[in-house]
DNA sequence: TATAAAGCTTCCAGTAACTGGAAGTTCAAG
DNA sequence: CTTGAACTTCCAGTTACTGGAAGCTTTATA
């Protein structure tokens, strides 16, 4: 499939997907009118990396993520320690949002919602979890 | 407190906290020496800019946040609206976020942690959640 | 079949959000 | 009183895109 099917599928510009194959992240074939030609593989590679770039995961982490799937010739030790490393990270972040889910969904319900200015709950958006 | 100490209490680099004051999301006191000088307040601010960037807010959204955050001339219809926004996404974030630990997980239970190298389960890492 | 519009290509420049380093000032310890 | 860490500003570099020009290919319409 051309790129403005990929992009449509990832959710990601086709500058983007561009550049990504720039940077090494995925290797499409070429057609011979010289478009690139996606294939279903490629366009999971790509809606991975939509999903963990707006996670908060950088594009070399996202690089190594992406060398636990699809990569055959590395070894299953090597990919379960860094699985095990993104879990704990990915952990931390579920906390955080949830966190902050449940701050605005207060802030929601417990807001008027009319002109009155007086929100006090807005405080937790700081997430006071920790003694400070 | 100087940057250094805000620094530390809110995670984020001196340099980091630097370029968010030249951009607008906060303005800490100056002291006679010319050093800023943070307060429990900023550092809240400080903490919540931390969190939100990486959980993939742009700087952008993580302003309108702030907005809801101590600004008590904003209307809260205003809040409210803004609120409700942001938790659809957070919303899906947090169900993505789940998908791709739950995928985690299995990889780490299921694969044996020696040299084999067969990993099956790692196509969930594309998350086939709807049909493509 | 002509032709215009849409979609693709590369390349280069610009933006967002930091990040590193130089050069100088101030503070705290010995 | 001096040395080093922490602070200041400023400017340049990096990461991860993003926009636009110039040109080729495909598709839709007259």
């Amino acid at each position: 499939m051309n790129i403005g099917t990929a992009s449509e599928k990832s959710g990601l510009p086709a500058k983007t997907i561009r550049y990504y194959e720039d940077i090494g992240l995925l290797r499409p074939d070429r057609a011979d009118n010289g478009y690139r030609d996606y294939s279903m593989s490629d366009v999971h590679r790509l809606r991975f990396l939509q999903r963990s770039r707006s996670l908060g995961f950088s594009v070399e982490e996202c690089r190594q993520l992406l060398s636990l799937y699809g990569d055959n010739a590395r070894e299953s030790a090597d990919v379960k320690s860094i699985a095990e490393t993104k879990l704990v990270e990915i952990d931390r972040k579920l906390a955080e949002l949830t966190e902050l889910r449940n701050t605005l969904r207060h802030l929601v319900h417990n807001c008027h919602g009319d002109s009155r200015p007086d929100c006090p709950i807005i405080d937790g958006l700081s997430g006071r979890t920790q003694t400070q």
